[in-house]
Formats: structure tokens, C-alpha cells, sequence
RNA sequence: GGGCCGUUAACUCAGUUGGUAGAGUAUCUGCCUUUUAAGCAGAGAGUCGCGUGUUCGAAUCACGCACGGCCCA
């Protein structure tokens, strides 16, 4: 590790490393011991039986147990079959590993109950069907621990689908106990900070992450039938570029070098469709340097494609199918229900103009769409906060984004964007004031944004400048300059047709979740302290 | 950044007007070979988030801080 004095002169390492350490020494103090350093009672007594189960001459932490079948596979075979069915195919055995649940013990037998990764099944265990010693490790068994057992079906007098064991061993023992058993854990902050916990003992949470899985693969899918290649492009830029965002900056020591890490990838997969990969797509993280609320975290997923020889247009409709696929994949259907409210995906989506939205929906009166000082007027009133510099699109959005956008439930395209907040987009050929851009909205949501790509180097170096002039006058979330980009832009790149979309807010609505932290595994908190 | 709410045993939660800290689950001991949040009898378990103040006395009141949640920006 890295002294402080050794790090690079005015890179201010040797701060970032304090920090650290002080992080470091906040951390280190263990939840299960107070500050005498005993150990929980709980703790003590796991520690004693661990004790006493290598006394038996066994490992606690054996790497030997296969089990040969998972409880969701037994459970789809024998689920229906009736008492004296499994009976008669008392020779069959099965052999499970999973993590006891419950135990209901009654001397000379007990119930557990396991969970492996497709679901829980009922164990019973006999006396005088085990070795005396496994019976012995048996009362040395806590919850939570993992076991793997061999035994064959059969069905209690409540008719409930059961393991007889026949032999029982011991996979991992756990030293630290579970939380209830009914009640679970519910403490959101420590379901966040020990993720693990949460889901061992929540299986909806379980079914939150495999239903993101899900909504990951899909996408993925899609896009790669239709012959995009997927590709990861930088995460630390030397020039964050393709987002109006604030970046997170780093260093790199050896090269000595300012790094930020990407608020989006946008640049970087235009120069792949410059360099003739005309379809890309990328779907991974970005970091943007914001606030942590219900809707955002600061690294988030997203999803971004380009297609070559398309426009918005057809992006409209590639967007009602793949939401379609993801939506059939996830809950069957294109209809169902975010936060008790209905939401219909069929296509095709209603479709609104920027400016109409703001005059229809949003009652804005028309003088204010095409007078700056005005809509900033309006904006303020709203409870918008601006910067002197601030151009009419930036304020029509603020405007947009308190009176127009609380009103699209049902899933709806916005197009006929103004060019100044959008210096990436192709300028319409009808009025040069607005781009070639749509942003669509779910549950009253942004879900994704995607525009025909400004492909004219000198168009796109003059947006070029006029947010390094917003950034001079001290907007810090407007673009630099990306001279290569430009350069890319010079060796031409073909009519292009870009889309983003974020991911977690994907997974949110299909998933019916209200806060973004419920979908991501383990969402940014302060660190936990002693 | 602002407002409101929360933080009590490993977990889920009570705690009245300020008067020595409670329950259920879990744990431990004993009994129990078809239970379903198993049951019965007994026992142990606490830095009441942290700090300062008010008071004879603070989980409880006041102020500050930390962490989290919701709303707003």
C-alpha cells in the first residue's frame, strides 16, 4: 500500500488516503461486539457448538457435498403425486444442499425446513433412521445453517411434501443467527447495507433481482436479433462527454492523470458506428454526481443502442416492441398494474409535441414558448432554480418537468425537443429550433431518451462551444469540448439513430417497486458507523 | 441543502404523567417420533443511536451530532 508521501505530487493522494484510513477505522468495529470486545451471547453460543461438532470429528466447512437434484426440480416431478405414489418409490432418493429455515424439533425427531435457490422444501428427521452420530450433529444445528441431506418423499398427515432424511450432513455452518422467522427483516437500512440478509429471508426481494435478470436478458436478446453487437466502451474518461450531467472525477496515479467516470457512453458508441459497426449497443453503468432520492441513485444502469440508417421514427416503434418483449417476459402481459394504477403498454403509444404538451398540458401561456426571459419567469415561479446564463429550452424543460410530466401515466412519447438542451441531436429539417428527439415517459417517469444523431462535424462543434460557454458561465452540468469526437464526426459517420434507457426505472415499473434502492442489489448509503 | 418521521435485546415491536427496562420470536435447560409462526415448564440476554444540558431522578424533556426513511429543492 501507498504511504501518503509517496503519492503523486498535487494529486492530493495523500488526503484521499486519510480519508480512507479514517473511513477504515470507522468501519472496523463489528455490529456483534460491544465495545469490551465480547462477542454476542448469540455469537458465544454458535462458537460452542462449532466446538462440539469438530468434536465429532467433523469440518465445519466441508467442500465435498453435491447435491444431485434442486428442491424446484423435485417439487415440478412430485409435486402432485399423491401418499402412496411416493411410497412405492420409497427406493428413489434424492440428495438436496440448502440452508435451514425453520426447525421444529421434538427430541427424537424434527421438522426443518431447507431453501436452496428454487425454493424450500420440508426435511423430516427420524432417530432411528440416521447414524447416532448425525442425529448427534443434528442437535448441534442451528437456522442457518447449510445442510445436505439424502433421503427419499413422502407426504405428513397434512398431506405437506416431505424429504425423509437418511442421511444428513453438515455444508456450512452459520455463526451468526437469522432474523426472525416471521416478521423477517423490514429494516430498510439494514436490509440495503446487508443485502445478504434480505435475501435469504425475503423471497420477494429474491424475486425482484431474478425478474431484473430477466428484463437484462430480454434486452439483451432483442437487440442482438436484430443484429446489434454488443460492446463496453470507457467508464473513466479523460473528457466525460454525452450527457448533461455533473461527473465524478478521479486520478490515476502512474499516468498522473485527471479521470472522470462516464455520465454516459453516447460519444463512445457513435465513434464505433463511425468505425462501421453499425449497430452497437452497450448496457452497463453510468455515475453521474447527484443527489440519492426514490428515483435516482448516483451509478445507475443503462441501456444504450445505435442503429445507422434509421431516424427517431423508427426507434418509436423498436421502443413499444422491446418494451412489449420485456413486459410479456416479466408479467405475461402489456397491461398491469404500477402502484396500484393501471398501465398499458399496447402500441402504439400516444405521441405529444414538446411545446403542445406544455401548451395543452401544462397551461403555459403561448408567449412564454418562444420568450426567454419569460419562461425563466414562469420557471422561478414554479420553484425552478436557474443560472443567469440559462437559455428558453433549458427553462422550458424545468417548466415541463413540474406541469407536463406529472400528468403522463400511461406511457407516452414527447417529441419536437428545443436544440439548446439537446447538443447531440440532429437539428429538425422543418424548424431549426428543435432536434430530431423524443423522451418517453411511463408512470409519469422519463424512461429513455433517443434522437436521430447530429452527424455534422461543424454543426456539432459549434454545440460544442456553446455549452463550454455555458460551462464558463457556470452551469457545471453543461458538456466539454471533445475535439476527437468531432474529429470522428469528420470522417463521417452515417445518418445514425440513438436511444437510451434506464434500466432501474425499467425494472421499478416492472416490478411494481416505488424507490430505486429496492431494485438495485446494493443501492449507495453513508457508511455505517461504530 | 430544507421540512417531517424514525433509531429500545440477535430480529419484530411495546414502554402511560420523568421514578430501577417489557413482550413475542430466537437462544439455553428439561419433556416431547407427523409439526406448520409446533407445544409445555423454567432461565439467560440491554451503551434505550451518540453527546451535552435541565432535574433529586431521563428511554421519556431541551439542544447538537450520526445514520436511515418520506416529501421538497
Amino acid at each position: 500500500m501507498n504511504k501518503p508521501d509517496e503519492a503523486p505530487a498535487g494529486a492530493g493522494g495523500g488526503r484521499i488516503e486519510a480519508a480512507v484510513a479514517k473511513n477504515q477505522q470507522k468501519s472496523n468495529q463489528d455490529p456483534a461486539q460491544n465495545s469490551a470486545g465480547d462477542e454476542n451471547t448469540l455469537v458465544k453460543q454458535r462458537r460452542q457448538k462449532a466446538e462440539q461438532i469438530k468434536e465429532l470429528g467433523l469440518s465445519l466447512y466441508p467442500n465435498t457435498f453435491r447435491p444431485r437434484d434442486s428442491i424446484g426440480a423435485l417439487i415440478k416431478t412430485c409435486g402432485q403425486l399423491d401418499a402412496a405414489r411416493l411410497e412405492s418409490q420409497e427406493a428413489f432418493k434424492y440428495s438436496l444442499a440448502g440452508r435451514i429455515m425453520a426447525i421444529r424439533s421434538f427430541g427424537k425427531a424434527a421438522f426443518l425446513k431447507i431453501t436452496d435457490r428454487t425454493g424450500s422444501l420440508q426435511l423430516h428427521l427420524e432417530r432411528d433412521l440416521l447414524p447416532p452420530e448425525q442425529f448427534k450433529l443434528f442437535k448441534k444445528l442451528d437456522v442457518g445453517d447449510i445442510i445436505g441431506v439424502m433421503g427419499h418423499l413422502f407426504r405428513t398427515r397434512t398431506r405437506e411434501l416431505t424429504l425423509k432424511v437418511e442421511q444428513l450432513n453438515l455444508v456450512t455452518k452459520a455463526m451468526r443467527p437469522l432474523p426472525e422467522k416471521f416478521h423477517g427483516l423490514t429494516d430498510v437500512e439494514q436490509r440495503y447495507r446487508q443485502r445478504y440478509l434480505d435475501l435469504i429471508m425475503n423471497e420477494q426481494v429474491r424475486s425482484i433481482f431474478q425478474a431484473r435478470s430477466t428484463i437484462v436478458s430480454t434486452l439483451r436478446n432483442f437487440l442482438t436479433d436484430r443484429d446489434f453487437l454488443e460492446v463496453e466502451t470507457p467508464m473513466m474518461q479523460a473528457i466525460p462527454g454525452g450527457a448533461t450531467a455533473r461527473p465524478f472525477e478521479t486520478h490515476h496515479n502512474a499516468l498522473n492523470m485527471k479521470l472522470y467516470l462516464r455520465v454516459a457512453p453516447e460519444l463512445y458508441l457513435k465513434r464505433l458506428v463511425v468505425g462501421g459497426l453499425e449497430r452497437v449497443f452497450e448496457l452497463n453503468r453510468n455515475f453521474r454526481n447527484e443527489g440519492v432520492s426514490v428515483r435516482h441513485n448516483p451509478e445507475f444502469t443503462m441501456l444504450e443502442f445505435y442503429q445507422a440508417y434509421a431516424t427517431y421514427e423508427d426507434l418509436i416503434t423498436m421502443t413499444e416492441e422491446m418494451f412489449g418483449k420485456v413486459a410479456m417476459a416479466v408479467t405475461g402481459s402489456l397491461k398491469f398494474d404500477y402502484q396500484g394504477r393501471p398501465i398499458d403498454l399496447t402500441p402504439p403509444w400516444q405521441s405529444i409535441d414538446f411545446r403542445s404538451s406544455l401548451l395543452e398540458m401544462g397551461g403555459v401561456p403561448p408567449e412564454v414558448l418562444f420568450d426567454r426571459e419569460k419562461a425563466l419567469n414562469m420557471s422561478t415561479s414554479l420553484g425552478g432554480v436557474h443560472q443567469r446564463g440559462d437559455n428558453l429550452g433549458k427553462a422550458l424543460a424545468k417548466i415541463f418537468d413540474v406541469t407536463v410530466e406529472t400528468n403522463l401515466w400511461q406511457p407516452t412519447f414527447v417529441t419536437g425537443f428545443p436544440r439548446d438542451i439537446s447538443p447531440l441531436s440532429r437539428t429538425s429539417d422543418l424548424d431549426p429550433d428543435i432536434v430530431d428527439r423524443f423522451e418517453f415517459f411511463i408512470a409519469c417517469r422519463e424512461m429513455g431518451n433517443g434522437f436521430s444523431e447530429l452527424n455534422d462535424p461543424d454543426d456539432q462543434r459549434s454545440r460544442f462551444n456553446e455549452q463550454v460557454a455555458q460551462r464558463e458561465a457556470g452551469d457545471d452540468e453543461a458538456q466539454f469540448m471533445d475535439l476527437d469526437y468531432v474529429r470522428a464526426l469528420e470522417f463521417g459517420m452515417p445518418p445514425t439513430a440513438g436511444e437510451g434507457v434506464g434500466i432501474d426505472r425499467l425494472v421499478m415499473l416492472m416490478t411494481d417497486q416505488p424507490s430505486i434502492r429496492e431494485v438495485i442489489l446494493f443501492p449507495l448509503l453513508r457508511l455505517e458507523q461504530g
